[in-house]
DNA sequence: TGTATATTTAACCAATTGGTTAAACCAAAT
DNA sequence: ATTTGGTTTAACCAATTGGTTAAATATACA
């Protein structure tokens, strides 16, 4: 942390960025205050404001830093060469890893694109993002050879998507609702890393 | 709408009520303004404060109403008195249903339980929110009496509402990454009502 | 007709908050 | 020793926003 003293823009850039992302993926635009930011990066506002000259232009650029991490951890794995059956294991392994330390971060996305859809569009863009197109030819490949049943891929998409990301992004809310304490929820998801892939690859391997 | 005359209160208490529904579900605490609420209902900002103290006195109300809602047509759906099988295309079709109108409340309250995890402890009970005990039992039962293969009911019940709530909660955001229009993605969660029973139906039975 | 009550109008207040400014300060390089 | 640039301090501004108030209006009802 700079104190009071001089410092490498680049590090003080970082300590920014940093913060408000963990500030605006927990509170969201609207709920997020420059202050708590530049108090979380241990600067002060003025500071704040002189790297990054709006709440909007600083939220832009952890928007699309978001997007690009998404883009770059999880449609990467999805479009790998990788046998279908070992995918699937290794997307729920590993995506399931990357969500519980990023647990806010699918609430957060879907708030602010409910409330600003234009935003994706937009932004989409500038982070590089594309479709997992090569997956779902993989499934549909594998459909015609009759290795797997007759799936539809997005549906198929929908699903492990789904399955993966509503019981960590809804832990809190799921905690409450099922009276369920932190070791025990843990041990669930820890579960699901392994389960799921064999629920979905028994599902529709012939 | 009251016009400039006298009314049933408790038919301005139902407008202001209904429009702060649709404005706090969709903008959030943080996000949502008093005067649109007051705009919303079509009343003005004075009678809006007339009738509710406060903001966060009509959050209150309206955040325990969502969860009365879901109590009745949700938790009670699953400890009904259902054979299993029927129960599941029952919940999946219904439920989807009564998500496809209320697309915005999986987001709301998850954003909102968040920011306050205490929120739920305090107002569950207000909202006479139960565990679906019976449905766990239910399976439980199905499994000892070998009608269904070994599965965790929190599991089964995790992987039951990820797979109706995150492609409707996500909507917006899931058609922005793979590029599907408005009316595809309609007949995509219309298919869901069906096709979700039968698939986990299928993936349980012996 | 008169009274009680719901509603509007419109002004107002105080706190919050995004954003600015100018001067002072401090460390590192020249 | 001086300059340069990152940083702090602290005061400040304007807009937004939650919330209040008092008087005027309109309607139902007795």
């Amino acid at each position: 942390m700079p104190s009071s003293s001089k410092q490498e823009p680049l590090v003080t850039q970082e300590l920014i960025i940093n913060a408000a992302r963990y500030v605006f993926i927990r509170k969201g635009y609207s709920g997020a205050r420059m202050q708590e930011i530049a108090d979380e990066a241990g600067i002060n506002k003025a500071l704040l404001f002189y790297y990054f000259r709006s709440k909007e232009n600083l939220f832009h650029a952890i928007f699309i830093g978001v997007l690009e991490q998404i883009q770059k951890e999880i449609i990467s794995i999805l479009n790998s060469e990788m046998d279908l059956f070992d995918k699937l294991r290794f997307f729920f392994n590993f995506y399931i890893g990357i969500l519980q330390k990023n647990s806010f971060v699918p609430a957060f996305l879907i708030h602010e694109v409910n409330q600003n859809a234009q935003i994706l569009v937009d932004d989409f863009k500038k982070a590089g993002f594309t479709m997992p197109v090569h997956f779902i030819k993989q499934i549909n490949r594998g459909v015609k050879q009759g290795r797997i049943k007759a799936v539809d891929p997005v549906q198929l998409l929908l699903n492990m998507l789904s399955l993966a990301i509503y019981p960590i992004m809804a832990e809190p809310l799921i905690k409450g609702v099922l009276n369920i304490d932190d070791d025990s929820y843990n041990e669930i998801i820890e579960k699901r890393k392994t389960e799921l892939a064999d629920w979905v690859i028994d599902s529709i391997k012939k």
